[in-house]
DNA sequence: CCAAAAGTGTTGGAGTTACACCCATGC
DNA sequence: GCATGGGTGTAACTCCAACACTTTTGG
């Protein structure tokens, strides 16, 4: 780093792409956003960071004024800062994603900030580069999902493989043999099977599962290839 | 977001994380901080942001400065933001980290910034956050090498496969089998066989390889797991 | 001729895929 | 009693790990 007396101070915010799923479909929560430039178009819950607040707890305290919800799954992604991506001003942008329990969300909220939640493959348009933070978002956690059990962070506290299953065919857009689903599922020792039946999709009705979270963040981390055993590292 | 007018300014810098390969051990450059304050420590070559500057583009020419590279590998690591991360002032930094071939760094920048080639293993303490965030880009490293043939951004246009497995043996800190590692290798079809022998290290030699650039950029990506066929998906 | 590193094959086990039928129940 | 979605087992195959000896040649 260089003298910094002439450098350029500039605006930093965070943005947030909420992810939630519910039973059947993913879906992201979007504003309108109520002030201009871009009024009344479609974006992503955002806002500026302090002076004396960290990015983590900027974009905890969005998640939470759009939500309600505290200590659910905030994951950094990536930070923006083309200086054309704001027309008016310089802003560069740390942008999270959260993936919540749907069922969770304080509808109430949305009256406040216009927020809606979109089955991500219908969205609609979005201000600035939101769009494109939002294909990152998918990307990544496609990526991350196809390696770690990351989309249980998607789940009510009780869920039924089929849902979980048409949560993974949505999410790779692929169709999942259920037998080899389950096998994998169950090989991994995370799901804890529970008396109840949800009879609402079908009338033989699906056990409910929930999830064992000791072991869950005990293996989030497993995976495997390049090295032979990645577990068995030294350091 | 919401009205900004009475928001804070603040200082955006990027630092970078620079990785080389000796041909038997993982290195990092560091220069010698040459201001207050943490003046005389050392530190990872940085730089504050312009106004009219991207990310990549600020990240880019910090690496150019330092090592007289351009077009090498460099990518966005993590956003780091504690507002107590340096004591005199509110300072962002977007980390970057970069892998390069040792052998091409000019040398001769080297006196300008006081810059050192380290082990990685044998690092001297860094200011402020910079060991922390060394220690995430060596976390990502790992990670992305274990899926992904990153490595191979670190070697000279021809290399040797014991040069390669040391390389490995020395990011994972383990023992690599050597048949399987050779047939791990030469079964994804990046590497092109040379004429010509390294005879520095033994007296058999062991032959030169070079990269096939097109196979490398198309099989970057290619990895397994959670979902059976990730490069037949649909979309 | 010998030390030191490079190079080479096989086998067993684990994991993954492909595949089709029966079950439970509400209507 | 039948339509609907839920649940179950097996066999072939692929991939990976474990394992030790021969080759080359400069000194």
């Amino acid at each position: 780093m260089t003298n910094n007396t002439t450098e350029t101070k500039m605006l930093l915010a965070v943005d947030c792409i909420i992810f939630g799923f519910d039973g059947e479909n993913l879906k992201i929560l979007l504003i309108k956003r109520g002030f201009e430039p871009e009024k009344d178009k479609w974006s992503l819950m955002g806002g500026f960071i302090k002076a004396n607040e960290s990015l983590d707890e900027a974009a905890n305290k969005i998640l939470l004024q759009l939500t309600g919800l505290n200590g659910v799954y905030l994951e950094q992604l990536y930070a923006f800062g083309d200086p054309a991506r704001d027309p008016d001003e310089r802003i560069v942008s740390v942008a999270y994603f959260a993936l919540i329990d749907i069922h969770k969300y304080e509808t109430q909220l949305s009256d406040r900030y216009h927020a809606e939640w979109f089955l991500v493959n219908e969205m609609p348009g979005l201000v600035f580069d939101h769009g494109q933070m939002v294909e990152i978002a998918k990307q990544k956690i496609r990526y991350k999902a196809a390696l770690h059990p990351l989309l249980f962070e998607l789940l009510p506290r009780k869920f039924t493989i089929p849902q979980l299953q048409s949560l993974y065919e949505g999410v790779y857009n692929t169709k999942i043999d259920n037998r080899n689903f389950i096998r994998k599922l169950t090989s991994t020792g995370l799901l804890i099977k529970l008396e109840e039946k949800d009879k609402s999709n079908s009338k033989k009705g699906a056990f409910y599962f929930k999830l064992d979270k000791k072991k869950y963040k005990a293996k989030f981390q497993a995976f495997l290839n390049f090295i032979p055993n990645p577990e068995n590292l030294i350091s």
